[in-house]
DNA sequence: GCAACTTTGTGCCTCCCTTCACAAAGTCGT
DNA sequence: ACGACTTTGTGAAGGGAGGCACAAAGTTGC
């Protein structure tokens, strides 16, 4: 379900302001959905909410939660340490939402031992360890496009079966593996598409 | 077509390796994708390829370009100088893709003048002169959750009808401006999601 | 020039996701 | 305690996207 992280988001930003009760209707139009979807959705999960009320906030966002496997902590490591690795480092929005980053990795032996945003940046071989004594789980591939399928390949190696990729290329791995791909490019692509999209119709009814 | 920018992006690098026609079941498998539906995503663009043969790769290279308007130039904008701000204005990658980013921009008097990545970081008021003169086109969000809106806002006055947005929030836009939203946070947590299932799987057929 | 082979383009079918609509269920006022 | 009202949960209908399979078309070898 790729819609849960949505509705917890606004299940969080419910609680912060208060509001202990919300009806499907409220909350599918802070998630941006239809409220039969929603009310569809959340009742695959099981049934929280009380007919004629509505859903309670707390109940419902600590029952996404342990859906989505948030209960327990799932430890990052980010690898490839050029612009948009450091950028990733430094980055606070993983801490907010309770992702730790607990390693920094880079393949060029020039480039570890650098500090990067407080911590010291370490060699890929370091990988088995982090996910033996650490309970590393998550691998962040921010190389450039040319190194990503190597060290994709280190993180399965090292028995890592979660993959946020953001180099542009399709990476191929184990069935077992879940790989997410963010292509900063291919978004502005489709932006642009619908941009032109936009010129045409424009052009033929001004 | 969300596909498009794949399939470029497979044929750019077969164009690299000096392959100058490709079958649909071979680009199809560099893409990801099944060979029946790259043929039904090329049949919507025209027919461009040759039965018995296949493909020119440079020929159906330059018809997906046009086809998602990359013969013109989008001229990027990034609003929110923080963190994330500054990652994505020292970035290469937009650059390597031809979107050129011609202004940095934030709200607080603080940063604006400040030099970030070579550029001085320009007040939002800019934005007017910018859309006009320089034919800006596309806006990206770098800001924190609660900026968002308010950068989103005046983006769309001063006439940006394309929108990327890195903050983890709805953004409410009139129905002709596009927005695509990048939550990192959001990609880590479908990750935890499948992380979770491969663990109950692993339990009960270990 | 013809036949065998390869590969595209597309009609049809299937399946999943979304929406609609309503009955079940629980609350609140009297 | 009861009736009117609100809201959930879900069965049924609708639509769209993906896959299958085959005919059309073009190439290549002889």
């Amino acid at each position: 379900m790729a819609r849960l992280p949505g509705y917890l988001r606004a299940l969080t930003a419910l609680a912060d302001a208060g509001i202990a009760s919300v009806s499907s209707e409220e909350l599918a139009g802070a998630a941006g959905v239809s409220s039969a979807m929603l009310r569809k959705d959340l009742s695959h999960l099981g049934s929280y909410g009380v007919r004629g009320v509505g859903y309670d906030v707390e109940r419902l966002a600590s029952e996404i939660a342990a859906a989505l496997g948030l209960t327990q902590d799932w430890p990052v490591a980010i690898v490839g340490m050029g612009n948009l690795g450091r950028a990733l480092a430094a980055y606070r929005g993983f801490a907010e939402r309770g992702f730790r980053v607990i390693a920094l990795l880079d393949r060029d032996p020039r480039v570890v031992g650098e500090e990067v945003s407080g911590r010291v940046v370490r060699p890929m071989a370091d990988l088995t360890t982090l996910v033996r004594d650490e309970g590393l789980s998550v691998g962040v591939i921010a190389t450039a496009s040319d190194g990503a399928q190597d060290a994709c390949d280190a993180l399965v190696a090292a028995g890592i079966r979660s993959v946020l990729n953001f180099a542009p290329v399709l990476l191929s791995v184990p069935e077992d593996v879940a790989v997410r791909t963010v292509d900063l490019s291919t978004e502005l692509q489709i932006l642009a598409f619908h941009g032109q999209r936009n010129a045409v119709a424009e052009a033929v009814a001004p």
